[in-house]
DNA sequence: ATTCATAATGAAACACTGTTTCATAATCGT
DNA sequence: ACGATTATGAAACAGTGTTTCATTATGAAT
């Protein structure tokens, strides 16, 4: 394309198999579109994710987009992955605390400032924008492992006897449904006014913690 | 279309406002659209609905929907709240019970029933399929009358004193949420697995029963 | 009944979308 | 240096929601 710095030919005279300097300059690449989608994406939205308008602002023809990522379900299965990065990185900022209801606590309102502050993000990975694209094993062990505190936490919690379930992965199902709920409820426009839904959200959290860690409260 | 239609001349001075024959038949005209559409919704689910589809099997031109309905957000609108109304008539099949705890359960299972025997249209109420569209006062109020078995059931258990809340509505949007939460997380791909799905469905009920419903169990 | 302004009609066009084609250009192995 | 691939990218294709506009039909007034 236009901008394309000429492949300092790593040239390596003979080697054979090894990402090509081609082949690098390539991944460079995809990892410039998605960053573009993504820019355009948290200005105004997911649905103002085109191909034509991204390849607009790469300055090249969409059809090296279809090239490099087959569709655009490719493209979005990128940013869903892009958004479990972030939700992941989000988890890791909260302090760990011994107090599970306290962390626990912690991990929920770390869960609700990311859907308000990476909005399109949470929409494109659970609220069904780019309507193309459903998960599949890569997407949803990039879940898995952005769940990974709540996951951790609750096993904890099993181990010291304070849940009776056995299956940390159902429980912690049980709490992301809970919590992605009123979220996705308020993000549909179903609970318009955000200190109402973030009542609610507080509340589910208060009683998600009483059902699983009986401790106090 | 065909047979065409005219308003009353709201001119007034001798035709007072009421509803024309003519009227009668955009009216029914209206229902035979949005009963076309819904047929293909229910058949090929909510993307499949398309204006041209819809014009094509009612032999009319695309226009004609549009000055009917505005806008394709206008028969949206309708298929939502003919949503509700099947929702509603859901719940009002759901046998009444004095022990609210087996009440609430059923109409737990209700909704989780109308979400899978009714997918596109919960798609479209609460999935964000036809991303056009948010819910404004109308169509709010749509889904609390579709809702009024639950308000019912909380406020009852409220004057018994079973429930420590005053807010009805609050605990019901509680419920609500950890409901849909479930259910949209199915349907997202998200958890896959039907029985998984449905065995987290259940315990959710009992759960949210237990919080709130602290009699038996 | 015959005008005549007004409103409904509906085929076609517009502005988008995702995606594919295909002649051209560049690249690569020999 | 050459011949066989492969990458390119403007243009086209098929679909979408929506609007235009010449034609037609209508309803009220003469």
């Amino acid at each position: 394309m236009h901008n394309s710095s000429e492949m300092p030919s790593i040239d390596g005279r003979k080697v054979t198999t090894y990402p090509s300097a081609k082949l690098q300059h390539t991944e460079m690449l995809k990892l410039n579109i998605i960053e573009a989608a993504a820019s355009i994406m948290q200005e105004h939205g997911p649905e103002a994710v085109t191909i034509r308008r991204v390849a607009e602002k790469m300055e090249c023809p969409t059809k090296i987009i279809y090239n490099l990522f087959g569709s655009k379900e490719g493209l979005a299965k990128r940013l869903f992955l892009e958004g479990c990065k972030l939700l992941s990185l989000t988890f890791q900022a909260v302090p760990e605390q011994a107090d599970l209801t306290l962390y626990l606590r912690d991990l929920g309102q770390a869960y609700w400032d990311f859907s308000r502050n990476y909005t399109s993000y949470y929409m494109v990975m659970f609220g069904g924008a780019f309507s193309e694209f459903k998960p599949e094993e890569e997407t949803l062990q990039a879940i898995n492992t952005a769940l990974q505190q709540f996951i951790t936490i609750i096993t904890q919690a099993i181990k010291q006897g304070l849940i009776s379930e056995t299956d940390p992965i159902h429980v912690v199902n049980l709490i992301w449904a809970t919590l992605h709920g009123t979220i996705h409820l308020h993000l549909g426009g179903h609970i318009q006014d955000e200190r109402t839904a973030k009542l609610l959200y507080d509340t589910s959290v208060t009683n998600l913690i009483h059902t699983f860690l009986r401790s106090d409260n």
